[in-house]
DNA sequence: CTTTTGTAGTTCGAAATCGCACCAATGGAG
DNA sequence: CTCCATTGGTGCGATTTCGAACTACAAAAG
């Protein structure tokens, strides 16, 4: 259950008389949106994974095409804030399925590095391709410039959220 | 790992110089940063949550408040827009924990009716004082405007997405 | 009334997340 | 150089998600 938090525990704080103090129902609101969006997008674009692989698989291919491969684990599990656990797992399913490969890094005894196979980057390329109608078909239903608006705010609120956690 | 997409396959797109054809990098950086919101604005409730309770209970006691308790199992597996038996074992463990109680629904020999025990609606009353001051503080440092204003997006985009599933 | 079809809920098994404990390698303090 | 605190990675176990199969009941069809 990706929603996570709610749609608005609303009266407890709207009756409120004095309004110095924040609203938080206008918090409870934005984050159940994007909870529920959040779990929407997801199985849009696992819809259109090839068997057995999830978003987190793709999330991690597409990640080492953006910031090119030959990264560590730990870069990889840092980037998408999850322990390094469920990294070792993530990866573990890439490289069964030839997506990526992994080899010891020269510079660090410790640790290995990441690489793409040219399949992982066809799987990448094709995925990304057979979203293409889903994206055109919500640019026809829904005005996009509502969306380039809202990016900067979801931005600003992501590094917020990213820098204030302890 | 719930941030489910990507920062920007972007180039593969941008570069083309028939713009007739919508860009679809705006979908993969909102979807993106709406993953990692999600995944952030999680941490938080479940950091003021009591131990042994995550994110979907809590969920689940909020809708209960929100539209009465009473519900269905079903009922509530399809606000949540989960399986069956995802939701099954949630409320097994918010009975676990005392905090709501199932009734056989006398209207129906299938189905049972989930209602919320006093201990249950003290947590959720709890929970959301203990959120008070991170949304103070969220409220301190981000121009709360900003995020009413982009919530009519999310809930038309939440709306449109939500229909659009087959 | 009997049969068929559909729905509510649980059980079970597979896959995923993640904390804890562990090992190997690193790198700074003395 | 030696000690030792730190870091990268893995194995293990508990919990969560969720599809498939099953039971019990309900509702529609005959």
């Amino acid at each position: 259950m990706a929603r996570t938090l709610l749609k608005a525990p609303g009266g407890d704080w709207k009756t409120r008389s004095c309004m110095r103090d924040t609203d938080p129902s206008v918090f409870f609101e934005v984050f159940n949106e994007i909870g529920i969006i959040e779990q929407l997008s997801r199985a849009i674009l696992e819809a259109r994974l090839p068997h057995g692989l999830i978003a987190p698989h793709f999330a991690v291919l597409n990640h080492l095409v953006r910031v090119s491969d030959g990264r560590t684990p730990m870069e990889i599990a840092r980037a998408f804030q999850v322990p390094k656990t469920t990294m070792t797992h993530t990866l573990k399913g890439l490289e069964q399925h030839g997506l990526v490969e992994m080899r010891p890094n020269p510079e660090d005894g410790r640790s290995k590095r990441v690489w793409l196979t040219d399949t992982g980057r066809e799987v990448r390329a094709g995925t990304i391709a057979a979203l293409g109608p889903d994206f055109m078909k919500l640019a026809q239903d829904f005005d996009v410039s509502r969306l380039s608006d809202i990016r900067p705010v979801l931005t600003e609120l992501r590094e917020y959220l990213d820098a204030a956690r302890d």
